[in-house]
DNA sequence: GCGACAG
DNA sequence: ATCTTGTCGC
């Protein structure tokens, strides 16, 4: 798969008032709505759309990262790469450690996703322009950003004890580049129990997806677990990597 | 100065 | 993200 935008491939070696301009770019690039031709109801579906997960895993000063394809539960393709690390890792500026290796294993990869999940925030960001922003961008594919831990904003409602399947609003708040109130995302509970308690994913618009969708793919490809399959798969085969190259 | 802070 | 055994409870 080919990089639409060359001239949004993380440098690095930016500084990092840089790295914010670019942010803001790739902001104003990306589009938060609906934008695609699949049906999304049938993600993780037989017939589905190719909905990939992507992941990284570190080994020292090497980073592994990993692209998962599914159609259903069938894996299509995956693809990786394994480069030094050239950044570290700092609240914000995620895609500038993790952007440049994922777009290396996308140009190792075949097949052309529908949609792809990422490990981290989309749209609940700063300047609205988390990982899976700056990589759908980037690769112009639908994208959704699927964090464990909320970066920013305030969920509009309490976030524990929510049923199995439920959201909840994710509104932009002082920390976030939108006005007030926005949503950019919602809490998703894609996993419960009745006895303990399973803290929420936190899902957002990458590019090319709303809110709404985004939080829709990701319980439309749960598969059991907490996270949605095409990540938990991506998660798995990066420490498979990783441990492939000695541990 | 203090708190917050994806992976 | 990563370092790590057992252990309590569905």
């Amino acid at each position: 798969m080919e990089v639409a935008r060359p001239e949004f491939r993380p440098d690095a070696a930016a500084s990092r008032e840089e790295m914010e301009a670019t942010q803001r770019e790739i902001a104003a690039s990306a589009v938060f709505e609906d934008r695609f031709d699949f049906d999304p109801a049938r993600a993780g579906r037989p017939e589905g759309p190719l909905v990939a997960g992507v992941d990284q895993a570190f080994l020292d000063d090497r980073v592994v990262s990993v692209v998962v394809v599914l159609r259903g539960d069938t894996v299509v393709e995956r693809a990786r790469s394994v480069s030094p690390t050239a950044f570290p890792y700092v609240p914000g500026l995620l895609s500038f450690r993790e952007g440049g290796p994922i777009l290396d294993a996308f140009e190792a990869l075949d097949t052309r996703p529908d949609l792809v999940l990422f490990d981290g925030s989309g749209r609940i960001h700063f300047r609205q322009a988390g990982l899976a922003t700056h990589m759908g961008v980037a690769l112009d594919v639908p994208a959704v950003g699927v964090a464990k831990s909320l970066l920013c904003g305030r969920p509009v409602a309490p976030t524990d004890e929510l049923a199995e399947g439920a959201r909840v609003a994710v509104e932009a708040n002082g920390r976030v580049d939108a006005p007030n109130g926005t949503v950019i995302g919602y809490a998703v509970q894609t996993r419960q129990f009745d006895s303990y308690r399973i803290n929420p994913l936190y899902v957002s618009p990458g590019h090319r997806v709303s809110a709404e969708t985004a939080a829709d793919v990701a319980l439309a490809c749960r598969g059991g677990y907490k996270l949605p399959e095409p990540t938990r798969l991506a998660d798995q085969y990066a420490d498979e990597v990783k441990r492939s190259l000695g541990d």
